[in-house]
DNA sequence: GAGTCGTAGATTTTT
DNA sequence: TCTACGACTC
């Protein structure tokens, strides 16, 4: 066959040995994917197997689709009778629960709803509350987190409880929100994300009939990303092979970066055990990126205590040195990646260059520094499409039509547009509610009967109201029922849900900016719909799974010359050019996850995928200042940046830098600068805890804030693209200075603390002064203490030294 | 019941 | 800085 002359030897076996267990363990750019596509196609296309019978596993929608695509282009030509089924975890099993969730016998119809994270979120407070506690003693969020960690690792409620000590009302509690929140979701006939795989798995476990069913369909499975998978979906694959045993899946240890998820790297680590028969193959040859940016990768990676050494090697050049850059601040930093980013277009317009960053609130900034230089870019992932109110209200009316059971539906459309239905009436008929034991719309339809003859509680408007409402509702539902009928039609039901609830005439009422533009996001809607009817007309409900599960915005653009996106979201994909933003401690590693070692070594992961998502130029980029709720905070260098080699890196920042200084100090002897500049935790105890390691920079750093005082005319006139006229640190040094001698005479130290000034404290030892704010008895000041982080203290009491 | 205003609190990362 | 919720007024 001849596309498998593309595949050096080791890849040619993995997609040759097409029966039992395989695994392929190999590092970043090996071509993982490129086997499992492959693999798909040679099943096909050499070993006969219909491709029904086989079932490909990807972890975002992004990469389900670009396999998609990518086996399809390899098909070309063939005449297939059907598609292989390339899905997420989470589309996979939503399409078995749609078929045969009833064998479950819990109480779920097919016609299920899928509440996602903001619709549970809604259900957790609202349980909090009826469980008579207040929000601030038992935050929704926790609560959230507390019951997805839990499902992930495949417990119930009933698990979780029994775990908790009876002393611990904390958990106890969280366990009664528990309970309550999976008792909801049953009642509205609805499953969270982590339901769809715990009841997939729950659905195979309980029934033979089904878990024969689909052993039978999927008789080779795939699995990319394996590294990331938790024990529930383990779980779910172990049922799905219980019968044959073709399975195939690839990973790479290093790039564990869903942790939070439950992720367990084991099930990648002890694949063998699982499968006494399998096969393993390790892939060495790396085809994406320079020599350069795999030693910067590998450096880095290298500092985890846990992880699997593997080879990596490359026929690639050396290529260009990492180019660097600090940033006086985050606006700064979004100039410069722009302007460098023009730049590379100039040359070559057909580039393709990829912003990478820790969290998506990094992304504003660089949106608006491209589109200064009217530079076209797209971003994947953050609020996406469907996440908006209109879109979310006008689906809420549709899953209400579908599913009435469905409350949270309910009770975010009963009064959009307003109806005259208030806080009381709606009160009034949660109560009833819970008294009836039903969902809303049932009560809703028993208490607007006109043969009721109990007292109702609510006056004549909201009666009237609520019977409109209804009928409303009743109508939509018929159209729905009609359409599923016809199997077609899918846009004909959103307009109708648009148009006939009273929803877009409610918007061009209002007439503003606002409502023009949520106007326009519904006819967006309305395009996606026609879309839709055009290629699957699969249904409505499927339309709606769709619009729950793809919160990635997935139809990222490839051919786009400029992608932006969490380091998380490009997991998979590869650039040219790769900008990876923000390397300050606290941003990236994320503040969350600095004192813990394991997160910490998570952090470190995600960095190495940052890295070696480039082919041929990296850039890294940090700020010095960066807004953190809206306050200037100090920043210091990511201690990633200090794990890199230095002499691999180029700085293009103007003036003197971190990276001048970390180089300039670098012992003759010593290979890497950041060796010296990390000093005392090399002869430490190797690493048994991270805590020191934390700040381990700042000596490097307090020194590099003292040149950087004495040099500071120089450097500040040196910013590029700075046109405030006084830069930050003049500001910040001119307040503090001024400050300290005038309004606080009383301070121990006359000459006052500035940033950049070395004090001494009697707990935390020598520090540095990051930022002055206040006046008088009320100056705080941020200081950096090696080995105790960064701590904000009261000047006048703080009964500081200066060292 | 609806709309306005003020303030406390929040941000990882994804399905 | 931005948001989301609660208090307050009409
Ligand atoms: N044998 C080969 N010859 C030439 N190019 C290859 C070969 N194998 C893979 N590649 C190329 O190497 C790049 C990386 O491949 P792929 O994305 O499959 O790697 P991966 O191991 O999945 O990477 P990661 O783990 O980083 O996601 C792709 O551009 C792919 O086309």
């Amino acid at each position: 066959m001849e596309i498998l002359s593309s595949l050096n030897p080791q890849q040619r076996k993995a997609v040759e040995q097409t029966e039992g267990a395989l695994l392929v363990l190999a590092g970043a750019g090996s071509g993982k994917t490129r086997v499992i596509t492959l693999r798909i196609a040679y099943l096909i296309a050499e070993k006969n197997v219909p491709p029904y019978n086989i079932l490909a596993v990807t972890f975002t929608n992004k990469a389900a689709g670009e396999m998609r695509e990518r086996v399809k282009t390899l098909l070309q030509g063939q005449n297939l009778q059907s598609a292989p089924l390339i899905s997420t975890f989470h589309s996979l099993c939503v399409r078995i629960l749609r078929q045969d969730i009833e064998h479950l016998q819990e109480g779920y119809t097919k016609s299920f709803t899928i509440y996602d994270t903001s619709d549970s979120q809604k259900v957790i407070k609202a349980c909090i509350k009826d469980l008579g506690m207040d929000e601030k003693q038992l935050s929704p969020r926790v609560v959230q987190s507390a019951i997805s960690s839990s499902k992930n690792q495949g417990e119930d409620f009933e698990m979780y409880a029994s775990k908790v000590e009876y002393t611990d009302e904390r958990h106890a509690a969280i366990a009664r929100a528990f309970k309550m929140y999976e008792e909801r979701l049953n009642n509205a006939n609805a499953l969270d994300f982590d339901d769809l795989l715990i009841k997939t798995v729950r659905l195979l476990r309980a029934s033979n009939e089904v878990r024969e069913k689909y052993n039978n369909k999927f008789k080779y499975i795939l699995v990319d990303e394996y590294q990331d998978t938790n024990p529930l979906q383990l779980a779910l694959i172990t049922f799905l092979t219980e019968k044959q045993q073709n399975i195939c899946v690839v990973g790479d240890d290093a790039q564990s970066i869903y942790g939070f998820r439950q992720a367990d790297i084991r099930n990648i680590l002890e694949f063998e055990q699982h499968y006494p028969n399998a096969n393993v193959i390790l892939l060495e040859q790396n085809y994406r990126s320079t020599q350069t940016i795999l030693d910067v990768a590998d450096a880095i990676i290298k500092n985890n205590q846990n992880r699997k050494d593997k080879k990596l090697w490359t026929n690639n050049d050396t290529g260009e040195k990492i180019f660097y850059y600090q940033a006086f601040d985050a606006d700064n930093e979004g100039r410069f990646v722009a302007s460098k980013i023009e730049e590379h277009l100039r040359n070559n317009p057909k580039d393709k260059i990829a912003i990478l960053y820790r969290t998506n609130a990094q992304s504003r900034v660089f949106e608006e520094s491209l589109r200064r230089l009217r530079i076209e870019y797209n971003i994947v992932g953050g609020f996406s499409f469907y996440e908006r109110a209109e879109v979310k209200d006008v689906i809420a009316y549709l899953k209400l039509a579908l599913n009435p059971f469905d409350d949270i539906a309910l009770l975010r459309v009963i009064n959009t547009p307003p109806r005259g239905l208030g806080k009381t009436s709606l009160d009034e008929l949660a109560f009833r509610a819970k008294d009836f034991g039903t969902s809303l719309w049932e009560t809703l339809a028993v208490i607007t009967d006109e043969k009721y003859e109990q007292p109702r509680n609510l006056t004549p408007r909201a009666l009237e109201a609520l019977r409109g409402f209804k009928k409303i509702i009743e109508k939509l539902s018929a159209q729905v029922s009609e359409a599923a009928q016809t199997d077609r039609v899918v846009s004909e039901v959103v307009i109708a849900a648009i148009e006939d609830t009273g929803y877009s005439k409610m918007l061009r009422e209002e007439n503003s900016d606002e409502s023009e533009a949520r106007l326009e996001n519904l006819q967006e809607l309305v395009n996606a719909a026609v879309d839709y009817d055009k290629q699957e007309a699969d249904g409505l409900r499927d339309f709606i799974d769709h619009s729950a599960l793809s919160s990635d915005t997935d139809k990222y653009d490839r051919n786009a010359s400029v992608t932006m996106m969490t380091v998380h979201a490009a997991k998979g994909l590869e650039f040219p050019i790769v900008f990876l933003v923000g390397l300050e401690d606290g941003v990236f590693p994320h503040a969350r996850s600095i004192n813990d070692a394991k997160e910490l070594e998570e952090e470190r992961r995600l960095a190495y995928v940052a890295i070696t998502r480039a082919e041929k130029i990296l850039y890294v980029t940090h700020a010095m200042r960066r807004r953190v709720y809206g306050e200037e905070m100090a920043a210091e260098p990511s201690q990633f940046l200090n794990e890199m080699p230095l002499e691999m890196i180029h700085d293009l920042s103007r003036g003197s830098s971190w990276l001048s200084f970390a180089k300039s100090s670098s012992v003759k002897n010593n290979k890497h600068a950041a060796k010296v500049l990390r000093g005392e935790a090399e002869t430490e105890k190797p690493r048994s805890t991270y805590a020191g390691k934390t700040y381990n920079s700042t000596d490097a750093i307090a020194e590099f804030f003292k040149m950087k005082k004495s040099s500071q005319e120089s450097e500040v006139s040196g910013q590029e693209a700075n046109s405030k006229p006084l830069s930050g640190f003049e500001k910040l040094k001119a307040a503090g200075s001024d400050q300290s001698k005038i309004q606080n005479p009383k301070s121990k130290i006359e000459v006052g603390l500035v940033p950049g000034s070395h004090v001494r404290h009697a707990k935390y030892g020598k520090g540095l002064v990051l930022r002055r704010e206040g006046t008088g008895d009320n100056v705080k000041l941020t200081i950096s203490f090696p080995g105790f982080g960064q701590k904000k203290l009261i000047e006048k009491f703080a009964n500081l030294e200066q060292a």
